[in-house]
DNA sequence: CAAATTACTTCGTGCCACGAACAATCACAA
DNA sequence: TTGTGATTGTTCGTGGCACGAAGTAATTTG
């Protein structure tokens, strides 16, 4: 008799387990939630501050501390966008490139290990279910 | 041509995702993320401070805070185990039962309502998935 | 009964997030 | 051109969160 979780239990009792090996992988990395987090969005191209805001669903004034931190520790550097003088653009180091290239490389393989738990077909349906859930997340993080 | 999002990234933006509603939800019933974590995992039963750390996956000197706070806003009791003079017990008080009930009420049909975007017959193998998915992960979500 | 274990707390540190207030820059319209 | 209003970032103050090391009290174990 097992009894079946309700979707939306479910669905916490996942980002739980999810956001734990975040967590925990980005430990493993150095790196913070938040900044494993930013570094990802960063991974395709340089933001400006109001953009990576927006991306990462944070007040700028949150943001400011972040980049400063990261920046502080080499992942990331700021530059001045020439376009728009008021626009500061922030790019990813080749250390932080380096970082959040082990972090994703390392996520990735756990999580695929935890969907392993599933067999291949019901495995290949719920990915695609995955992808609609999804379809308009800003991309925190991509293949 | 919708390029298929690997199930990785999938799982990554679905968390983000679903985090974001639970602390949109927090904030609207005035509980933190922590909190509102906290306090589900005492909706079924009280718990001694080492339970609740394990349930929780922090550490005992993190729980201590995190319950002082809640306490000293009347959430939840702290209650001496007569069995064991070393335990502390944590309860809900009525408020905190009452907050906590209508923060599931909400985020549950907040998340029921984002699987409407799939089809009846795929979005109940997606739960069936999910919950395989989540078997042995703390009881931090009930239905 | 002594020693090891377990349950919690305290303390210090650092990170995170928010909102209000502010300076610089830009866009646009009169 | 010169306001005027919006946008971009930053600073500052506040509060919450999480960790580890160290300490106290109660229990268990040998």
């Amino acid at each position: 008799m097992k009894q079946t979780l309700g979707a939306a239990s479910g669905l916490v009792r996942l980002t739980f387990l999810v956001q734990n090996l975040y967590a925990e992988v980005g430990r493993g990395c150095d790196l913070t939630v938040a900044q494993a987090q930013m570094l990802c969005a960063l991974t395709e191209e340089s933001l400006g501050m109001a953009e990576l805001s927006g991306v990462l669903g944070l007040e700028r004034s949150s943001l400011t501390g972040l980049v400063d931190r990261a920046e502080h520790r080499g992942l990331v550097v700021r530059e001045g966008d020439p376009r728009d003088r008021r626009v500061v653009k922030v790019t990813l180091t080749a250390a932080g490139a380096d970082a959040v290239h082990r972090f994703h490389q390392q996520l990735t393989e756990r999580l695929e290990q935890l969907l392993e738990d599933l067999p291949a077909t019901e495995r290949e349906r719920f990915a695609r279910s995955l992808g609609r859930l999804v379809a308009d997340v800003p991309a925190v993080f991509t293949d």
